[in-house]
DNA sequence: GTAGGGTTAG
């Protein structure tokens, strides 16, 4: 009778029927067979992959008899649910209250848990013991190495485990193809894609997607061409997702919109992936138009379809929209995560909604129980220091469990500078300087704070530093989409083909924003220094 | 019961 009941439950897991494989597992505890054969071991695992943790890890502790495959499936129900460290913390129980050793399921899975956790150490014990185990030759558990080490930054190790997988499958070739691109060694992962014989759409996306992350955008375009000129279809989305954000990165709406025809051509438009890919690429590419309409064509849209539009909506200054949209979002059931939080406040930055930004604040940590991490106390420094909340922005700083980084240190700073705050700018770049300074564009700050309060020593030593360290500021440019070309402009270039039609045109803008009130700031240029600013 | 590719973030 049990054997009857495996492969409905089997069905149930890989298609994710969570009411169906409830419904089955009622009927096996009415028939008394819960704890027959197979059929505990593949309730934890039905109950995993339908993301339902909490019953999995109930069916496992109240088991009379574990083994070494009911440890495999809680471990795999673990990392399915995004919970790898349960997982890792789990494991020594093995031994110690189960009396059973690891199997080459339960290497895999615990492999798996490290390279989502970056846990380089726990992996290379876990790679000591799996080769001291009767299992150190199986192959599924050498690939799962490959890519734990290859994710925990150490290509080269994964690499020597890869050359001694004596009959390599087309997922290990993937496997490490993704570790070399996602860590921009581009060459290597582009010849071990043409060593590989049977290459397929998985190890084209890896290569292809590993190269976008890494920064290596055009490279990524030429091998998608490439990839579509050797005849590989493209039968899932995966790629093309991949292939909308490298044209967002690239700010080209001409590319975002080609690679947009093809997705329709395709038929992949009604892709969640993909519609949620076409809004951010949408408003990075300026049509923030087209991000909306995208946005409400998506029948079902996710937390992700929100988040995206709310960003874009910030990014273009459009906080009331993004705000409103966020009344519908929660008013629709879904409910925000940390990424929607980063764009609220983001947006409330940028026209300064200071008290309605501290609210959504308090409402993330309150309401919905998601820990703020670096980027929310930014955003709420850079929300409270640019309305001129200096007190309110210090405290933060002083109270927050985070260390932020130089470019977050210099923005205060020049807030404190902007808002006349004299004593407080002292204090901050006397604390700035102390943690030393690598960006040129921090040390003019620092020297505008001093020269503002006379602090001449002080500017002395900064200009000292710069000496010493020989700064040298980049100049800033600006760059144009002209639909076929692109026009690259720097800070004090006088060179241009059109310089003449340019300063008529700059003068008149100046003009213009003179008789509507705009005063210029000329207390932040910085002389004598050999800066083009 | 185990291993490969995808979206949002100053």
């Amino acid at each position: 009778m049990h054997h009857q009941l495996l492969q409905p439950l089997r069905l149930c897991a890989s298609r994710r029927l969570t009411s169906p494989g409830k419904t089955l597992h009622a009927n096996i505890l009415k028939l008394g067979l819960d704890r027959y054969g197979a059929l505990p071991n593949t309730l934890i695992s039905m109950y995993g992959k339908c993301g339902l943790i909490k019953d999995a890890v109930q069916l496992f502790d109240e088991m009379p008899q574990r083994d070494p495959v009911s440890w495999a499936s809680i471990l795999t129900a673990y990392n399915q649910s995004n919970l790898p460290n349960h997982a890792l913390s789990l494991f020594p129980f093995m031994f110690t209250r189960d009396s059973l050793q690891p199997d080459h399921f339960v290497f895999a899975s615990l492999l798996n848990s490290c390279a989502a956790l970056n846990a380089l150490r726990i992996g290379q014990q876990l790679h000591a013991q799996f080769m001291l185990s009767p299992f150190s030759s199986d192959e599924v558990v050498k690939s799962s190495l490959v890519d734990m080490y290859a994710k925990c930054g150490s290509v080269d190790t994964a690499r020597s485990v890869f050359d001694t997988i004596s009959s390599k499958n087309p997922i290990s070739w993937t496997t490490l193809i993704s570790g070399y691109a996602r860590s921009g060694r581009k060459s290597e992962a582009v010849d071990l894609l043409r060593d590989m014989k049977e290459s397929d759409l998985f190890s084209w996306t890896a290569l292809v997607s590993g190269l976008i992350q890494s920064g290596h955008l055009i490279s990524a375009f030429h091998l998608f061409i490439e990839m579509r000129k050797e005849g590989i279809k493209i039968i899932d989305p995966f790629i093309l997702s991949t292939i909308i954000v490298a044209s967002a990165n690239l700010s080209s709406l001409e590319l975002g919109k080609q690679v947009h025809s093809l997705v329709l051509k395709l038929g992949f438009q009604s892709s969640l992936y993909i519609s949620n890919s076409l809004i951010d690429m949408y408003a990075k590419c300026s049509d923030i138009i087209a991000a909306k309409t995208t946005f409400h064509g998506i029948l079902t849209k996710d937390v992700v379809s929100w988040t995206s539009i709310i960003v874009g909506l910030a990014q273009h200054g459009r906080a009331q929209e993004a705000l409103s949209l966020y009344d519908d979002m929660v008013s629709t059931g879904i409910k925000p995560n940390e990424v929607t939080f980063i764009g609220l406040i983001y947006a409330c930055s940028h026209v300064g909604l200071v008290s309605k930004g501290r609210d959504l604040f308090k409402s993330m940590v309150e309401c919905y129980k998601l820990n703020p991490n670096l980027h929310h106390y930014t955003c709420l420094l850079d929300l409270y220091s640019r309305s001129g909340y200096l007190d309110e922005a210090e405290n933060l700083l002083n109270s927050m469990p985070f260390e932020i980084d130089e470019a977050v240190w210099a923005s205060f700073l020049s807030c404190c500078k902007r808002f006349g705050n004299t004593q407080m700018g002292i204090r901050v770049a006397d604390r700035v300087m102390e943690l030393g300074v690598k960006d040129p564009s921090t040390f003019i700050v620092l020297s505008n704070v001093y020269a503002g309060a006379f602090m001449w020593e002080k500017v002395a030593k900064v200009r000292k530093m710069m000496v010493s360290m020989d700064v040298k500021k980049e100049p800033g440019y600006s760059c144009v989409d002209l639909g076929r070309e692109n026009e690259v402009f720097y800070a004090g270039e006088m060179c241009h083909v059109m310089k003449d039609e340019i300063l008529v045109l700059l003068k008149d803008l100046d003009e213009e924003m003179r008789r509507r009130g705009y005063v210029p700031d000329v207390s932040f240029v910085l002389h004598g220094l050999g800066f083009k600013e």
